[in-house]
DNA sequence: ATGAAAGCGCTAACAT
DNA sequence: ATGTTAGCGCTTTCAT
């Protein structure tokens, strides 16, 4: 017979089984007193707070959520908005683009440990109803915090709604100025330290197949791989060609760079997708990877692990950003967030599609 | 007064902006009408459901789901409840294994159509406070629905727990009797048509690496195999080897299966993991995929696609089956659900890990 | 077919 | 340091 329901006749209509009236009439105190010790509140004599919670203990008593929130206080709710055809997408062509699943368990973990949990939303960004749609979330479920990944979170018309709706929002993949946490995954520093990796194997030539300039993130890496290139006296020119992420526009940026009468002896793409394009390329060209070409690739998901040779990767440590915007989010309560874009640090994991430049130059 | 925040002084706690009463209000009916309408309630006169649903659209209303909550109506949340320690290994390992966002997916774009969000929870099996950490998720939360996944979905200790809750649940994975209703994926039908394709490949001695008995989809697996090898005539002595669902019991039961003095032509995997050993196991010993052996594999991740060879694989239908879940879930406040197990049939990829036995029988 | 009143479980504001 | 009161936004009685 389960703890709890101690005096409830089970005649009723089912409602919460344990309420904090319950404990309240357990432990002889005031609802007040126990709504104190449940939160934490100061002003409890911790004899006082030992005996409710024992009575808390004792009918096994968890506090409702709605009722937390309607009466003023939190939600304990953290909103995840993602974009929804690219989510869709991705999760139809299973294959193996595992960000969704890094975000749900950094965040998720996170929250729980804070008392809070996670609930994941996906909205169009081209769309006139944006507002329609995000607004709808926050009305329904007003959460405490709200996360928006690219391209959302360099969205203007979706970071106004957020910070009209005074909703603490972290925005990853955004340096931007502006309302909201800002958090990105250092995208400079590791298209540079991808560089770096290649420069110190005798590559001279290496591509830069680029993401579209409607995400930021992409113009940093282009920035890190030129700086990179710079510090050793490489030239950039015409070795960064736009793709859009997507397979088939790696397919073509990757052909346009080997087409080049002095062809790249590397290329760095943006992102697994066009990696595995590139990969294709050089295979359909008799190119050997990495001993007729070095490739290194953006995101680290999983399937690039299992390609012919796996590939050398960036990691992006979406978990540990994600997990990290849930703190600050649900510590935006007490202490004001951090007003410069937090960064956390990816790395670069070294495999097998990156190797000496040969001594010919070819 | 007050479209959105329109009048709202910024000086006050900010509650929900739009709140029932501001539709009732403009629309000039009792806050009653106004729920009636957002129900679908009866008594409403088309024309006055017209006025109040213009008003609605009129102030973008969104009705606050604690509060619905709270007066005793629906949570609009669905709960999945997924196995702590198996889950975060499968993330950690980041080897493309991506059921939680085929769940996660499938169920969050069915309830969402619905008007629901779902809502994950990671909860131990094997642990004495399974009691307590669900009992927490459900009394924090109250969901008009939870999802169950296997190993849970067949542990009493939870299942009871479940039907006291008086909240509906659907077992995934499950076909015992019982409250919830019960899901399958067709394992046994699924395994015997992985059989059924080796055999007529000409195939004669088709081994089975098993699953562990705590599921009882190992159980059916076998099963199916048994089922389809007895049909043609085949003998399953020795075939059947158990593992646990891990890479490394994948190794030992590859291994035990390939010493025999008469190995088997063909393997079928209980799951990817053990499919990928097995892949492995057959590399070490010289056996070419398929030349030498066949190998099918259960699951069909995404990164069976990648292996070379590509694998033959057996599709579980998670995304479709955890949509149906929620349907049900859903459904379960008016109709009552199925007392029989629903069954959401896979099917097999045929890929390139399976040939035609070799004629001398090797 | 509509409205008024009561109350869900909890916390904020105000006592004491 | 503790208790009392009011009310969050909504749905459920129970009128009319």
């Amino acid at each position: 017979m389960a703890v709890g329901n101690g005096g409830l006749a089970p005649t009723g209509r089912r409602r919460q089984s344990v309420t904090i009236k319950h404990v309240a009439a357990d432990a002889g105190v005031s609802l007040q007193t126990v709504s104190r010790v449940i939160n934490n509140g100061p002003n409890v004599r911790p004899a006082m707070k030992e005996r409710v919670q024992a009575s808390i203990d004792k009918l096994g008593y968890v506090p409702s959520i709605a009722a937390q929130r309607m009466s003023g206080s939190r939600s304990y709710l953290i909103l995840a908005i993602n974009d929804r055809d690219r989510t869709i997408a991705d999760w139809r062509a299973r294959e193996g683009r595992d960000w969704i699943d890094q975000m749900l368990l950094g965040g998720m973990l996170t929250a729980a440990e804070r008392g809070y949990r996670m609930i994941f939303e996906l909205v169009d960004t081209h769309s006139d109803h944006v507002e329609r749609e995000l607004g709808a979330a926050i009305a329904a479920l007003r959460p405490d915090g709200i996360i928006v990944t690219p391209p959302h979170s360099e969205n203007l018309q979706i970071t106004d709604l957020l910070a009209e709706s005074g909703i603490p929002f972290a925005r990853i993949g955004s340096k931007e100025e502006g309302p909201g946490i800002a958090i990105t995954m250092g995208d400079e520093y590791l298209a540079a330290l991808a560089t770096d990796h290649l420069i110190e194997l005798g590559h001279k030539r290496i591509g830069l197949i680029a993401g579209p300039d409607e995400y930021s993130l992409a113009g940093w890496r282009i920035d890190g791989w030129c700086e990179a290139m710079g510090r050793a006296g490489l030239s950039v020119d015409g070795l960064c060609v736009k793709g859009d992420f997507g397979f088939e526009s790696g397919i073509a940026a990757a052909n346009s760079l080997l087409d080049r009468p002095d062809p790249p002896t590397a290329i760095i793409a943006s992102n697994d997708q066009m990696a595995l394009a590139t990969l294709q390329v050089a295979r359909e060209r008799g190119l050997a990877v990495p001993e007729d070409m070095s490739l290194i690739s953006f995101d680290n998901s999983p399937v690039v692990r299992f390609t012919d040779p796996p590939l050398t990767a960036v990691e992006q440590p979406i978990a540990a950003t994600v997990s990290r915007a849930v703190e600050m989010l649900i510590d935006a309560r007490t202490h004001a967030p951090p007003a410069e874009p937090v960064q956390i640090q990816g790395e670069l994991v070294v495999r097998r599609s990156t190797g000496p430049a040969r001594v010919d130059g070819r």
